[in-house]
DNA sequence: ATTATAAGTGAACATATGTTCAACTGTTGT
DNA sequence: ACAACAGTTGAACATATGTTCACTTATAAT
């Protein structure tokens, strides 16, 4: 939802600097980019689902092999591997009773390093 | 907390690779860094921080500005403000009665700008 | 077929979190 | 001193979310 100049007035504020919020209005991406963004790292804001795709960087695994590796039943770390299916960042391969997960996309490696450079300065 | 080769089995699970637990055990990042890491992402996975984070890529904007910006009350930008600004994303400076927010670091656009790339494919 | 094991699922529970509301602080101008 | 306005704060409320538990599905082996 694209707000008009109009709309400006319906909130309890005085606006300030009208040109500098005129700006950052046409410059912001839609509404719907910035949803999915904050989606996006939702799924990166567990820290269940941010070891989950720090092991998998390394290796493909299997659900007992996360979960024995994290301390963690089964079940939490299915559910977990369900969310990061259901968003692209991880994909899976059966292979008889074990399914082996992995990182979907480069992209997934690339946002997990550079939170790591962040958090590590 | 790193767990040793003696925890494995108190978890409901067979460890079906051995090598490749170990292996990926050793590779991993303390607990208390992957823990840092899913807060920092954490910050980013509210749509309201991810448009202030956007908006304030282009000006340093006063809260009353935002909050016409984004149809919202001061005092929820407000609320978030002071989120972003524990964790160091945000910057702000005073000057008379408007307080002026602005990021606080160039690897906070980075992430930013990465996610943007991710979403938009 | 039956059993064993890997994995997935849905409901329930506890906890975390975002916004609102009603105060309050701090600064400016009269 | 007082009023006006930018901003902050804490409590309360509703909602979202992660794990557990019990159960189910899927595959392999005997």
């Amino acid at each position: 939802m694209v707000r008009t100049a109009g709309e400006i007035d319906k909130c309890d504020c005085t606006v300030i600097h009208e040109e500098a919020v005129a700006e950052a209005r046409k410059a912001m991406p839609k509404e719907e980019i910035l949803l999915n963004l904050a989606d996006l790292f939702k799924v990166f804001s567990d820290s269940t689902r941010v070891k989950i795709i720090c092991v998998l960087q390394r290796h493909e695994m299997c659900v007992c092999d996360i979960a024995a590796l994290l301390g963690m039943s089964k079940s939490a770390i299915s559910h977990q591997l369900r969310t990061l299916s259901q968003t692209r960042l991880v994909k899976y391969r059966r292979d008889g009773k074990v399914v082996y997960y992995s990182l979907d996309d480069a992209h997934v490696g690339t946002i997990f390093a550079q939170g790591l450079i962040h958090v590590s300065e």
